[in-house]
DNA sequence: CTACATCCTCTAGCGACTAGAGGAGCAAGA
DNA sequence: TCTTGCTCCTCTAGTCGCTAGAGGATGTAG
């Protein structure tokens, strides 16, 4: 395990993109790592633990100030855990109402794809239903 | 029926705002409307309509490249519409990728929420399954 | 006639990156 | 040693789909 890591090593290890994680220092939600004498960032261990940390949060879909709201609450683990579960209970509410409309919309395409019969556009489901929002079956929206 | 609408009752009628119509016409996907004497865009039922139509397709996922191309196929109603089922198709096979992800990442943000017992943030799973992914319990991100 | 709502244009900002220019550093092979 | 080619650096500007605000003109109701 290498203890200098570039900033190409922890993109790899984190799948985190380069240019991202340059940015993300820009946001200060990454502190400003130590460099070499060719002026380049190297990290340790625990600067790609906080970069795993921040790119499973923005795959589970929170934002970046909620991040960086449960990145103070690590650094600081004396408080109750209450604001974290907050901010997760949150985001499941956000994800379950996106699931919802998610599947209404696909029962939508579902019918408009199904009833494209491949005849002329004069009589196309995709166009008509999209010109008539009435023609849907579900009024989710 | 008014045959002259305003862009604020057609803003009303379609629920898309003002400023959002503005800015359909300033990238090209309205057309530029006649405007009154005092230089006031007007529009009939036929530029309400197609408002309808984009307003249904952005609520439905379309990008605005692809509802460019529906709004062609529309205007040229001789052609077959397998490029529109195309399109419809794509979103679907999208919108069916995002609510797999959604619903794996609903029974992550669950196990987290639900073995948060408030204690201390030493033992918050919420930080805890965050900086490890490893500690998920479902291997699709 | 006077408020006040609505309209106009224009520029700039949002979030979360992504792309590209232009240049320096570094490691490996000929 | 030289050169090739990859990675790195900073910086600015672009992406998408709007949204906000400034500063001013016009239209309408009381």
């Amino acid at each position: 395990m290498k203890s200098e890591l570039t900033i190409g090593d922890v993109a790899r290890e984190s799948g985190v993109k380069v240019p991202t994680i340059r940015y993300y220092e820009q946001i200060g939600l990454l502190p400003e790592p130590p460099r070499t004498d060719g002026n380049r960032r190297f990290y340790d261990q625990k600067g790609l633990r906080r970069l795993a940390f921040i790119r499973h949060a923005r795959e589970l879909g929170f934002e970046v100030s909620a991040i960086r709201t449960l990145l103070a609450l690590q650094d600081d683990p004396a408080q109750p855990c209450a604001t974290a579960d907050a901010i997760a209970k949150a985001r499941l509410v956000e994800v379950e109402q996106r699931i919802a409309s998610l599947m209404a919309l696909k029962a939508e395409l579902e019918v408009m794809v199904e009833e494209c019969r491949h005849g002329r556009l004069a009589e196309c489901r995709v166009i008509e239903v999209l010109a008539d929002h009435g023609k849907c079956m579900h009024d989710h929206h």
